[in-house]
DNA sequence: TGTACATCAGTGAACGCGCGTTCACTGATGTAC
DNA sequence: TGTACATCAGTGAACGCGCGTTCACTGATGTAC
């Protein structure tokens, strides 16, 4: 994972000490939560001082931003990569969780509560489309006819959020279904809402993702 | 909302600056999330000295604890007097939705990701098991034989968490999809990630649980 | 009803902590001639 | 190839802040006789 072109040594030097700011960063975060990262403590655990880090990240919240970004764009990439290998809902669906399970805090540094006093720069909004449009991709692809319901109407005539993208109103209202019933069953499991319940957390959401996959009738 | 059964004046006084001190809390945790709670600065608000508030509460994890028990109460109790005026499931699924738009902090107390560092007491569970069983009376008032899924099999065996309630597998089943859809919707709109997106939430809540409601086929 | 005592709310000082961030600096690494 | 200079990583001290929590205390409020 390359920070940038990193030809001369102090450059390929910067990025490894960049590199591992992050890594520890991360660690922390998954320990105590993305509001509880502190640079002196990252500082700490590398053996370094903390204002050493600010060669590095001009704040905390620079830090931060760029755990963020990385996190949409790791999400954003992994998910065009199985699109682009010619998964379909169901696959891709599975590639959200698979993803989330592996780090569950980078997965709510994208759909969690966001951290509080931060505000996140514009231009993630754009990696967010792109996951968007990643999903709308694989919904398009499955939306058969049927009666129009009156959300598809709603949404048809307020579809910003889908971009340009030709999808038609049926298969944005379906995009929107898949994300939010994922989103409930991933962000319950992640915070541990499912813990005492004994139940096989894989098994119910392999349950829901075929009645997501089904014909239904009205 | 009375504290206790507070009979002589000093016990009335310590119940109304007790009751004093969640509001300000509440205040703090709507405007910067539960982990920002600081004894200090609702003291600061209160025109109060910081020990003082030690007399209320033990520490700082004491009145977090307190909140989210009433939290879990106000839910619980809510959803209870709903089903016995009784309210079926879709009624239900709104007045759990306006209780969390009235006071999303709060909702997040009960279904977020748990405050970093804080662990819940034993005696939330079994408020949690409450909301779960009203839940379970208007998913087994409506379930209708079917064909049983795998879900459903699995769900028989590994029952423990709905205590003894006596829904069939299909109203577990159906309880637990009811959450997640539900959650997931509701954490998406109160974390702000329908925010930039147009449509109405509104429209979109109700459209899941027309879905939720209606008969299905394979 | 009045006095003596116990209870309890609230204060202010203090402890030790960790935080983000700045600043002037040392010393090593790279660059130009 | 060797020297002079610029660049830059990292340090240590310092600033000001707010935190949770303890402690010994004052003063008001209630209770018992």
């Amino acid at each position: 994972m390359p920070e940038q072109d990193a030809t001369t040594p102090r450059e390929r030097y910067r990025a490894q000490v960049r590199a591992e700011i992050k890594e520890h960063a991360r660690e922390q975060i998954a320990t105590a939560g993305a509001s509880a990262l502190s640079l002196n403590a990252i500082a700490k655990r590398m053996g370094m001082s903390g204002p050493a880090l600010y060669r590095y990240f001009a704040s905390r919240d620079d830090l931060i931003t760029e755990l963020v970004r990385e996190a949409y764009r790791s999400l954003a990439g992994t998910l065009r990569a199985a699109s682009d290998d010619g998964a379909d809902l169901a696959s891709l669906v599975h590639v959200l969780r698979d993803w989330a399970l592996q780090d569950p805090q980078r997965y709510l540094l994208v759909y969690g509560t966001p951290v509080p006093g931060y505000h996140a720069p514009e231009d993630i909004t754009g990696i967010s489309s792109e996951i968007m449009a990643t999903l709308l991709d694989a919904c398009a692809a499955l939306v058969q006819d049927g009666p129009a319901t009156p959300f598809d109407a709603h949404v048809a005539a307020h579809r910003d959020w889908a971009g340009d993208h030709p999808a038609p109103p049926a298969a944005l209202h379906r995009a929107l279904i898949v994300w939010t019933r994922v989103h409930g069953l991933l962000s319950l499991e992640v915070a541990g809402h499912f813990a005492g319940m004994d139940f096989d957390p894989a098994l119910l959401f392999a349950a829901e993702l075929d009645e997501l996959l089904a014909p239904r009738t009205a």
